[in-house]
RNA sequence: GGAGCCAUAGCUCAAUUGGUUAGAGCACUGCCCUGUCACGGCAGGGGUUGCGGGUUCGAGUCCCGUUGGCUCCGCCA
C-alpha cells in the first residue's frame, strides 16, 4: 500500500466488495454515456473498470468526461459487485468495480500514435515509441517472464553452489571468433578494449582461481549482421565449473532447465533429455541442431545404389560422396512452384539438383525412375517406407553437401506442410562429440568449431598428434530445443603444452600466443584445474517460452536489423573533442 | 556483400483492365446520451499514395532508380 494506491487492477474480486480502495494506473478506455461515465484502468498487472456516477461524487462525475486514452490518474472509491448482467467475464476483476468517489488526475497525454491494446504490425513504429510498446500486455507478459527465469536461474545456481561473478566490460580484442566491438583508450592513445564476445577467458581464469563454481548472467557483444534471433548486445547464462566432466555439466543444465520451466509455465520437463552424437545428428537430421517435433529423416541409400544404372547415384557413391533421400510423407501434391524452390535451395547449399518421385495414384512420377532396377525399387520402398501420396527428395554428393542440404530440405518441407506448429511440444536434446577442427578453404586453414579451449577427445588425442585434424573429435555440447541451438559448452584445455599444440594447430605463432593469449597460457602454468562449462543463450530460451517470433520482443530495447535504437538514434555522432580526446580522427 | 517481401490518413487496410474528387473501420475534434465493456447516435477534421525520375491524354496502379522496415544467405570461435 502506498499513497498512490491500496491494489493493483488485478487485484479486486467479490470478496473486497464494500471496501474503500485507492488504484493509480493509466486510462486504458473511456465509454462515456453522458451521465455515468466508464473507465477501464490499466496498471503493470491488470485492469479494472471505474464507474463514475454523478449521484455518487458530481466533481468525479465530471472531471472523467475529460479523461482520455492514457492519461495517468488515481482513483478512490468502493469495491461494488457489478449489476447483475453486467460482469465481463473476460475480465479477471470482471464480477466488481470501482465506484468512483475521488480522481485525481496524476498527469494528461498526448494522443498516443498506436493502440495500447491490440497488436501493432509496424515495428518501426514500435520501436520509435518502445515506451509505448512495453505498455501492452504481451510486452509487459515478456518482461515479467524474463524476470521470472532469470531469479529462477540465480536460485537455482545458488543452490548449486555456483558464485555469481561479474567480469569487465571493457576488456581484450581477440582475433578469433565474431568481429569485436571496440572502445578506444583515452588513456592509452591508439590502443583499443574490446566488449566481450563472452567471459570465456575470464571465467577460465576463476578456475584458476579456486572459484570452483561460476555463473553469470552475462551481457556478450558480437558486431555481425542482425537477425531475428541475434542482435549486437545479449545476454548469456554463463556457468564455469571446476573438478568436473561433460555428464555433471549436462546434469546440471538439466536441472536448471527443469526448474526454469517449471517456474516460468507450471510444467516438467522430462529428464534426461536424449543425446544424439554430432554424426548422428547430421546423418539423421542433416543439421547439428536437429528440429525432432517431426520424422523425416535422412535415409542413406549407398548400400542399395552402389553399382546402379543411374549415373549420378553411382558415381557420387563411387567418388567417397553418399547417397541419401528424405521421405516428405503425403506431399505428393506438391506444386511445381514448390519443387523449384527446393531446388534453388539445393543448388544455393552445392547440390548440382534434387532428384524427386512423386508417388501418386499408385505411380511412381519421376525423370530418373526408368533408370532404377526392381532391386532398387524394392530397396527404396523397404528403406523409406514409401507410400501412395508420399515424395521422395534425393541427394547425391560428398557427404557434408548431401546433410546440409536434405537438413535445409527437410525443415523447409516441414515448414510448407506445418508440421511443426504444436507451440506445447518441447523437444529438447543435447549434441554431443562435436569435430574440434574445421577446415576453412577460403583461410586455407584449420579453425576451432567451438573455440580454441576447447579440450579434444582423449582417445582422439593421437589423431591430433599425426595430424588428423578432421576426424578430432571434442569433449563440446549444445543444448536444442526445438531445432534452436540454446546453448553450448565444453570441457576446456587446462594444460599449457596442450593448449599450445592447440594454438599452433590453429595456426596462432609463438608471438601471437604471447601477444593475444600470454595471460592464460602462463596462468595454466600455476596449477590450473580440470575445467569446464556452458553458456545458454538467455534471449532465445525466453522467446521460445514466450512463443515470440523474435529476441526482440523479449529485450526491452532492442535494436533494428542495421543495428540502430530508432529510440535514442543511437549510433550516432560525436563531437570532435571527444574524438580528439580518444586519439581518433574519421575519414570522411 | 547478395536475395526476397513490404511501404496509401495517427493505426489497420481497400481502391476493377491505368480513368475523373483516393475510400472504410478504429483513433482524433465537437455535440447528444445514466449500465457500458469493440457502448451507441449525429456532425467534422485529417492524404505531396516513402522519395526521385520515366512511359502515358491520364499513374496509388506500369517501368527505372533510391530510401526505409522486415525475413533469409554470407557472417555469427
Amino acid at each position: 500500500m502506498t499513497t498512490y494506491r491500496t491494489h493493483h487492477c488485478n487485484q479486486l474480486s467479490a470478496k473486497h466488495v464494500g471496501e474503500t480502495v485507492t488504484l493509480s494506473g493509466w486510462v486504458h478506455s473511456r465509454r462515456d454515456h453522458g451521465g455515468v461515465v466508464f473507465i477501464d484502468l490499466r496498471d503493470r498487472e491488470g485492469l479494472t473498470q471505474v464507474v463514475f456516477n454523478p449521484e455518487i461524487s458530481e466533481e468525479a462525475a465530471a472531471r472523467a468526461h475529460h479523461l482520455k486514452s492514457e492519461y495517468v490518474i488515481r482513483v478512490s472509491g468502493y469495491v461494488k459487485q457489478r449489476l447483475e448482467g453486467t460482469t465481463n467475464l473476460r475480465l479477471a476483476t470482471g464480477e466488481i468495480e470501482i465506484s468512483a468517489q475521488e480522481v485525481t488526475i496524476l498527469n494528461a497525454s498526448e494522443t498516443p500514435p498506436f493502440p495500447i491494446d491490440e497488436q501493432i504490425a509496424n515495428e518501426d513504429l514500435r520501436m520509435q515509441f518502445r515506451y509505448l510498446d512495453l505498455r501492452r500486455r504481451d510486452m509487459l507478459d515478456n518482461l515479467k517472464m524474463r524476470h521470472r527465469i532469470v531469479k529462477t536461474v540465480r536460485d537455482y545456481m545458488d543452490s548449486q553452489g555456483f558464485l555469481e561473478i561479474e567480469t569487465p566490460i571493457l576488456s581484450k580484442s581477440t582475433p578469433e571468433g565474431a568481429r569485436d566491438f571496440l572502445v578506444p583508450s583515452r588513456l592509452a592513445a591508439g590502443k583499443f578494449y574490446a566488449l566481450p564476445q563472452a567471459p570465456q577467458q575470464y571465467k577460465q581464469l576463476l578456475m584458476v582461481s579456486g572459484v570452483e563454481r561460476y555463473f553469470q548472467i552475462a551481457k556478450c557483444f558480437r558486431d555481425e549482421d542482425l537477425r531475428a534471433d541475434r542482435q549486437p548486445e545479449f545476454t548469456q547464462v554463463d556457468v564455469e565449473a571446476s573438478f568436473v566432466n561433460q555428464d555433471e555439466i549436462i546434469a546440471w543444465m538439466e536441472g536448471l532447465l527443469f526448474d526454469i520451466f517449471k517456474a516460468a509455465k507450471g510444467i516438467s520437463i522430462p529428464l534426461p533429455f536424449p543425446r544424439l552424437t554430432y554424426a548422428d545428428a547430421m546423418n539423421r537430421y542433416g543439421s547439428d541442431k536437429p528440429d525432432t517435433r517431426f520424422g523425416m529423416e535422412l535415409t542413406d541409400l549407398g548400400e542399395s545404389f552402389k553399382s546402379s544404372e543411374f549415373k549420378v547415384f553411382k558415381s557420387a557413391i563411387e567418388s567417397g560422396g553418399v547417397l541419401k533421400a528424405i521421405n516428405a510423407k503425403q506431399f505428393a501434391c506438391i506444386t511445381t512452384g514448390q519443387i523449384e524452390e527446393l531446388t534453388q535451395m539445393a543448388k544455393q547449399y552445392g547440390a548440382k539438383g534434387l532428384a524427386f518421385i512423386k508417388v501418386e495414384n499408385g505411380e511412381w512420377k519421376s525423370p530418373i525412375v526408368k533408370f532404377f532396377s526392381e532391386a532398387e525399387k524394392k530397396a527404396l520402398v523397404e528403406k523409406l517406407k514409401i507410400e501412395e501420396g508420399d515424395l521422395i527428395l534425393f541427394g547425391a554428393d560428398k557427404w557434408e553437401i548431401v546433410c546440409e542440404v536434405l537438413g535445409r530440405i527437410r525443415l523447409r518441407v516441414a515448414e510448407i506442410q506445418k508440421l511443426a506448429n504444436d507451440p506445447d511440444k518441447l523437444n529438447f536434446l543435447w549434441v554431443v562429440d562435436f569435430p574440434l577442427l574445421a577446415y576453412s578453404p577460403e583461410e586455407s586453414k584449420w579453425n576451432a568449431v567451438h573455440h580454441p579451449f576447447t579440450r579434444p577427445k582423449t582417445e582422439d588425442l593421437p589423431l591430433l598428434e599425426k595430424g588428423e585434424y578432421g576426424t578430432v573429435r571434442a569433449i563440446a555440447y549444445d543444448v536444442v530445443l526445438n531445432g534452436v541451438e540454446i546453448g553450448g559448452g565444453s570441457i576446456r584445455i587446462h594444460e599449457s603444452d596442450l593448449q599450445a599444440k592447440m594454438f599452433s594447430v590453429l595456426g596462432v605463432t609463438q608471438e601471437q600466443q604471447q601477444t593475444l593469449f600470454g595471460h592464460i597460457l602462463k596462468a595454466f602454468r600455476f596449477g590450473a584445474p580440470p575445467h569446464g562449462g556452458i553458456a545458454l543463450g538467455l534471449d532465445r530460451l525466453v522467446m521460445l517460452i514466450c512463443k515470440a517470433t523474435s529476441i526482440r520482443d523479449v529485450m526491452a530495447f532492442p535494436k533494428n536489423n542495421r543495428g540502430q535504437d530508432l529510440l535514442t538514434s543511437s549510433p550516432s555522432e560525436v563531437e570532435l573533442r571527444q574524438l580528439r580526446e580518444l586519439h581518433i580522427q574519421v575519414k570522411s
